[in-house]
RNA sequence: GUGGCCGUAGCUCAUCAGGUAGAGCACUGGAUUGUGACUCCGGAGGUGGCGGGUUCGAGACCCGUCGGCCACCCCA
């Protein structure tokens, strides 16, 4: 009989991982609270038409990154690849728009895409998104929220922001004619990606990684002289901005987007430590998404994280801490039936006085000897036990596994009449 | 979709001119007829990813396939 593996790039995340993403998601959750930001829960499932609109017809996560499929009914229905497009897709069917809406999200996308460090095909992000607001402030005021979640998670010495302005679409599709005159000219210095990207996606040859393309790029046109006045005074602002709340930044005039709906501001948080998946965190400015949407026209700025890449980076640097998977405070040992009885009464008893004490009830059967190991393992500092003895006496033996100096009365074990039981683990977990 | 490296026990890995498998950890029993961690002794667990080929003989060599990791691409 073979076995049923789990779909190529869609993890299990085990309990030695899930204490570092608990930490994450209650310090992003705590952190947008205190910046006004309220929780969506948006399908995971849209139409695929929504996808289409959003992102653009040519990335390549619509041509052949998505998990689409036909729902029962014919029509075409995809797993999220991203959860701006949801999220705009909600405020304007569930009429939020009438004011400035601050929202955010976590959970899972889906991209079919080649599995390696820092990416796979089912990967969580947490998504922040700011609609009805156009003045950059709101802009700054996201990257701040951002720099000031790094230093609480204690990455801020990890990630490099990068900013840059790509303009109106006006402005950028001047700019982008202008780029494809010049390497058009030189078509054939470029590796065969870019030259492939020359018709698809040319702004993409920008963050190319090929050092010979990248050195093209130092003679050509620079999307900054392409801007518009007002993208230009935003992006001014912003920096000026930035400086004055104290964070750091590097402009990246080659900084673009990889979805069609972004202009203006884009930004993006990277790290060294993770290999070639480096960005942590990307957004930017989406003023014409919601309309494209066909919502009434509404500014807009957002951005994501990557969640998995946040806690290998959490991992990498230390700053996971030791976060360590849920331990018993007590574990509980019986051996015959009655015995059993009387512990599974007692231990009840006990969570209901001491609702705080993580309590295992040893399950299974076994000899002292071998239920005591378990109880060992567990991370117990105090095993319970009982035996035919202890149901004769009414009582219950308490014995203290993790002996130390100076324990005072935490030390050993010793009989607690039945009634006693719960005083005693309060004396004993008091600190 | 392309490329490189890699698939031996639950985990981490060995072995060998190609002569039909071994360690540590984990699991389990005992030394201790009601007591863990340390120690000692024992046990269980592998059709060597799968299929084909070369060979008297393949886990080792060759081909294919599937899977894993990393990188390209793409992106959080």
């Amino acid at each position: 009989m073979s076995t049923i593996r789990a779909i190529r790039g869609m993890n299990d995340i085990l309990p030695d991982e899930t204490p570092h993403w608990r930490r994450l998601e209650q310090v992003v959750c705590r952190l947008l609270n205190s910046y006004g930001y309220g929780e969506i829960r948006l399908p995971l499932v849209e139409h695929t038409e929504l996808f289409k609109r959003s992102i653009g017809e040519v990335t390549d996560i619509v041509e052949k990154e998505m998990y689409s499929f036909d729902d029962r009914n014919g029509e075409s229905l995809t797993l999220r690849p991203e959860g701006t497009a949801g999220c705009v897709r909600a405020a304007i069917q569930q009429g939020l728009l009438t004011v400035p809406q601050r929202l955010w999200y976590a959970g899972p996308m889906f991209r079919y895409e080649r599995p390696q460090k820092g990416r796979q095909r089912q990967f969580h992000q947490i998504g922040v998104e700011a609609l009805g607001v156009a003045s950059v402030e709101m802009d700054a005021e996201l990257i701040l929220l951002c720099a000031r979640l790094w230093r609480r998670l204690g990455l801020a010495g990890s990630v490099e922001l990068q900013i840059n302005s790509i303009g109106s679409s006006a402005a950028r599709r001047a700019y982008r004619a202008a780029l494809v005159e010049y390497l058009s000219a030189h078509r054939a210095a470029l590796d065969e990606d870019s030259q492939r990207r020359l018709d698809s996606n040319p702004l993409r040859i920008l963050d190319s990684k090929n050092p010979d393309t990248q050195a093209l790029l130092d003679a050509a046109p620079v999307l900054a002289d392409y801007l518009d006045a007002e993208a230009r005074d935003d992006f001014d602002r912003l920096r000026e901005l930035l400086t004055a709340a104290g964070v750091a930044f590097v402009v990246n005039p080659r900084l673009v987007r990889g979805l069609d709906y972004y202009n203006k501001t884009v930004f993006e948080f990277v790290t060294e430590r993770l290999g070639a998946q480096g960005t942590v965190c990307a957004g930017g400015r989406y003023d014409n998404l919601v309309e494209q949407l066909g919502g009434k026209s509404t500014p807009a700025v957002g951005f994501a994280m990557g969640m998995e890449r946040l806690v290998l980076l959490m991992l990498e640097t230390g700053a996971a801490g030791d976060a360590a998977p849920a331990q018993a405070d007590v574990y509980a040992v019986a051996v015959g039936e009655d015995a059993h009885r009387e512990a599974l009464v007692a231990v009840e008893a006990v969570r209901d006085s001491l609702p705080g004490l993580a309590i295992v009830q040893h399950t299974g059967g076994g000899s002292f000897k071998s239920q005591l190991k378990r109880a060992d393992k567990s991370g117990a500092s105090v095993a319970l036990i009982w035996g035919e003895d202890e149901v004769r006496a009414q009582s219950v033996t308490v014995k203290f596994l993790r002996d130390g100096a100076g324990q005072g009365d935490k030390t050993g074990q010793r009989s607690v009449p039945r009634d006693q039981l719960e005083a005693t683990l309060r004396a004993a977990f008091a600190d």
